[in-house]
RNA sequence: GAGUCGCUAGCUCAGUCGGUAGAGCAACUGCCUUUUAAGCAGUGGGUCCGGAGUUCAAUUCUCCGGCGACUCACCA
């Protein structure tokens, strides 16, 4: 708890003394409501006085001698009360008016409509619930504008709880959030998936290409990572004889914080066997697009100013011709590392020495193709070199049965038929270690546990992982991710 | 990690070509028994992010530091 005391604290403080002086506890243990706000204001009937009692906080108050008005706020919405002297009696209305705007309080009373025409509660009970010392910000409404909004986003991130109270979008916004996870989870469910948890300390850390934090474990005296991703304990799984399987939790990475990036984010992992590249491509665009219906009433939706149509199916491109596409570089037709390179920076892209090909026309595909993918797209056919834990095609064994998903211009979702063969599994391994030596702190790690596993036998699957935080973006059309993070990692406060 | 911008009352913001600051809302006092960004009258409230320097004088100028936003880099 902050120490810091200013007058505006300071009388409300003493109000607690006054309070305590009259018997009156400011943090009673209990109240029972019968209603919320506003199921209360669908109590309203013509000529009747139902008695409902409500408890929320007290968002605005307009005091008019000895009548008035105050907006209690719930988690349902807010209703407005009005109180009067004559009806309530003088100790009680006094109270009334002593309250500060971000009191808690209980209300009961009767259902009745103003002269305005706003059904309201006829306060005849008031109880303080909990008193707020803190003065919220003066946010005021009209027709749904808002006037002095709380803008600093420093203090709304570091005090979301503020921004919960005051802020009406970023209430809708983490309910939004939370529904598409709730609907992620029913979709897979009655899909036949179960979802499971499985290690976020790991002796390895696997299944992404990412820093990791490194955490200590006393009693036995090592080192853990935290992980980057679940992928191959999901992939364990597949070899123990679960056949459709889902987490959706966290990952950490130890990089940078950005509009896009917070160290721990969210992700949905999911893996099916006997499924392929092709069979995630249809979850996705059922599961996305249904979700858009469900939750926003359209497929359509505005991010950041452009209409974007979720509506299946989406269009399939692969990663080389897309970068032919919008950077006139054919890379299929380019042989050498230096070839490659020359090719990048006649377009102004810098290729480092240590690159492949391929990772050079991953540098030429961020820079010049991603900006572009606005409308959903999926990018198929990575080259195997950049796919380090997926199933080579049959046709061609230096592409990957492999897609990424970019909406709005950004990585989506990562998805591929899972790599399954022992062999090719741990070559890829001693291919990743050799460029982990040669500098590449991102470059995976040898897991022999995982290889030892397919050697067992892993069935032909089919796996993808979504990022939901990005998924939120773009559904509550908001520019940052720490919108869509109850309490985004900031640096802190230093005194 | 780099660059740009920002940090002034509880909140949203003005402002000081260097002479220690103002508005609206919030708060306090009074009036007001159907108001709703209520209204009217009055009052109080600030180490102007921190430190150092220049100066008679710094919230203002310079430098260093802190935190944030945005862009870039890394990445999802």
């Amino acid at each position: 708890m902050s120490d810091e005391i200013n007058d505006l604290v300071r009388q409300r403080i003493e109000k607690i003394e006054q309070y305590r002086q009259k018997g009156i506890n400011p943090y009673p243990s209990r109240y029972r409501r019968t209603h919320a706000a506003e199921q209360a204001k669908g109590e309203f009937k013509e000529n009747e006085k139902p008695q409902v009692s409500v408890a929320g906080r007290l968002r605005s108050k307009r005091v008019m001698g000895k009548a008035s008005f105050a907006h209690l706020e719930d988690q349902s919405g807010t209703v407005q009360l009005y109180a009067r002297r004559d009806d309530m009696g003088g100790e009680s209305y006094d109270l009334f008016k002593s309250l500060d705007l971000g009191d808690i309080v209980g209300i009961a009373g009767f259902v009745f409509k103003t002269n305005q025409g706003e059904i309201s509660i006829h306060v005849e009970k008031l109880t303080l619930l909990a008193k707020c010392i803190r003065p919220l910000p003066s946010v005021k409404e009209k027709d749904g504008v808002l006037f002095d909004e709380f803008a600093d986003r420093e203090m709304r991130y570091r005090q979301r709880y503020v921004d919960l109270i005051v802020t009406p979008k970023t209430r809708q916004d983490f309910i939004m959030r939370s529904r598409i996870i709730t609907g992620m989870r029913e979709f897979l469910t009655h899909r036949g998936y179960i979802e499971v948890e499985t290690p976020m300390m790991q002796a390895i850390p696997g299944g992404a290409a990412a820093r990791p934090f490194i955490t200590h474990h006393n009693a036995l005296d090592i080192d853990l990572y935290l992980r980057i991703a679940p992928e191959l304990y999901l992939k364990r799984l597949l070899v123990g004889g679960f056949e459709k399987v889902f987490e959706l939790n966290r990952n950490f990475r130890n990089e940078g914080i950005s509009t896009r990036h917070n160290p721990e984010f969210t992700m949905l992992e999911l893996y099916e066997a006997y499924a392929d590249y092709e069979t995630m491509m249809q979850i996705a665009e059922e599961m996305v697009s249904e979700l858009a219906a469900k939750l926003l009433g359209s497929m359509k939706l505005e991010y950041q100013g452009s209409m974007i149509d979720l509506a299946p199916p989406w269009q399939r491109a692969s990663f080389v011709e897309l970068i032919k596409k919008y950077s006139g570089i054919d890379f299929a037709s380019i042989a050498s590392v230096d070839e490659a390179r020359r090719a990048a920076e006649s377009i102004g892209i810098k290729a480092p020495g240590k690159m492949g090909k391929w990772e050079i026309a991953g540098e030429v595909f961020e820079e010049k193709v991603e900006p572009n993918l606005v409308q959903p797209v999926f990018v198929t056919d990575y080259p195997r070199e950049l796919s380090p834990l997926s199933k080579s095609r049959e046709d061609d064994p230096d592409f990957v049965e492999r897609f990424e998903i970019f909406i709005a211009g950004r990585e989506m979702s990562n998805a591929f038929s899972e790599l399954n063969d022992p062999f090719d599994q741990k070559a890829r391994f001693e291919d990743q270690v050799r460029k982990r030596e040669a500098g590449d702190d991102e470059a995976q790690m040898m897991d022999y546990d995982y290889i030892n596993a397919l050697e067992y036998g892993m069935p032909p699957a089919g796996g993808m992982g979504i990022g939901i935080d990005r998924l939120v973006m773009l559904f509550v059309d908001t520019a940052s991710i720490k919108d869509t993070i109850l309490f985004p990692l900031l640096r802190p406060e230093g005194k």
